[in-house]
DNA sequence: TAGATTGTTAATCGATTAACAATC
DNA sequence: TAGATTGTTAATCGATTAACAATC
């Protein structure tokens, strides 16, 4: 997918909600949507969404609308859903396996194929099929089932230490839930998922209402 | 807490870090600290810092920096952490056990006092030493425990029926895990947090790297 | 054709960065 | 005092909104 200089922020975090809308759409038997009736779904400015969506190319068809499907499959593309990531969980404790239940991991194209803890009375027990294995195998695993997401869901002491491992052993992209500013190289991607972000600004907005 | 005519939306989202820096300076027995430290210690620039912070008060001390202790506190206080908010988790599957037993929760100044499902192999189960107790009894129990804040992790053709059930019963801040478009009036906070966006970026950054 | 809706350029708005005076 | 660091104003940068030409 080519794409023009830069895509801003904001843009991003944006295509993964016209993903959901347009999923929602199509099992609806939607065949055509405008701008105006996806900006109603979604709370976002008509002029925003087609600004969006041109930066990565002409999607939509004038006096008409976008077609779903086509538009769901070319944003699809864009975020790099079609290439059905193999994806580690490491730290199986509530978080790691409430996670390793999601059924919608397969769906947007994440396959979860390995499982890792410390722990020797969680190594060899199964979350939703999948078998958890000894922290210590990492490096070997993640070679051998080709891993290329590793999502991080220990406690923050160990976090840092956890990514070394994914990355040295071939992860490109972590997706972080340890409360730990990380370091990583720059041919890694991280996203910090940082739960209690939001929980603390609820408050702020519920004492300044 | 005072506050100037608006605050951005950006700078509150950063007032959490800021929390947890300190409270991490704090543990180190840090007395005092420069935006600069804290800059490096968060990715973030320390006139970022100083700028965010001066929208609420004057904290620092010209010359010498930040007392890390009242600093603290005042940013504590400003996202309302003192207040002790009363909360509840609707939907005990794997996110919601794995949310109510966060020991994080009780340290930020978030008391859970309530679990609910709709499922009888789930009522009357214990985690985290409370016990799930059935949404039909939602409206009851929010006005006994004094419950301010409720948590959706219910799947999403639920959650708007959750969170008109919850405000009814008297909660003013919502913080839903559904990935849903959600309506709530406007003396109703709520924050959507969309896990599953994270990961689509996650994907995105690696396909366009 | 007339009506609708996209794609794109220009105008506005908001947030970040730079610079520096104030002062500990 | 000299050095350090905050608080604040001005300049820059980036993102959103408004307007409208293109065209289905």
């Amino acid at each position: 997918m080519k794409v023009q200089a830069s895509i801003s922020k904001a843009t991003i975090d944006r295509l993964p909600l016209y993903f959901r809308a347009l999923r929602n759409a199509q099992e609806e038997g939607l065949d055509i949507i405008s701008s105006d009736e996806l900006g109603r779904r979604l709370s976002i400015t008509p002029e925003q969404i087609r600004k969006d969506l041109t930066s990565f190319g002409q999607f939509g068809k004038k006096g008409v609308g976008y077609y779903v499907n086509e538009l769901k499959k070319n944003v699809s593309n864009i975020l790099g859903l079609d290439n059905h990531w193999n994806m580690a969980i490491v730290g199986v404790g509530h978080l790691g396996a409430a996670l390793a239940n999601y059924q919608n991991l397969g769906m947007l194209g994440f396959q979860l194929v390995a499982l890792f803890d410390r722990k020797p009375e969680v190594i060899g027990t199964t979350v939703n099929h999948v078998q958890v294995e000894d922290m210590e195998r990492v490096s070997e695993i993640v070679h051998e089932r080709n891993i290329k997401i590793g999502v991080i869901t220990v406690p923050a002491a160990f976090a840092q230490d956890v990514a070394d491992r994914l990355i040295s052993a071939g992860v490109k992209g972590i997706w972080n839930f340890a409360p730990a500013k990380m370091c990583v190289p720059d041919d890694v991607c991280i996203v910090n998922e940082d739960i209690f972000t939001g929980l603390s600004t609820l408050s702020y907005h519920m004492v300044h209402m």
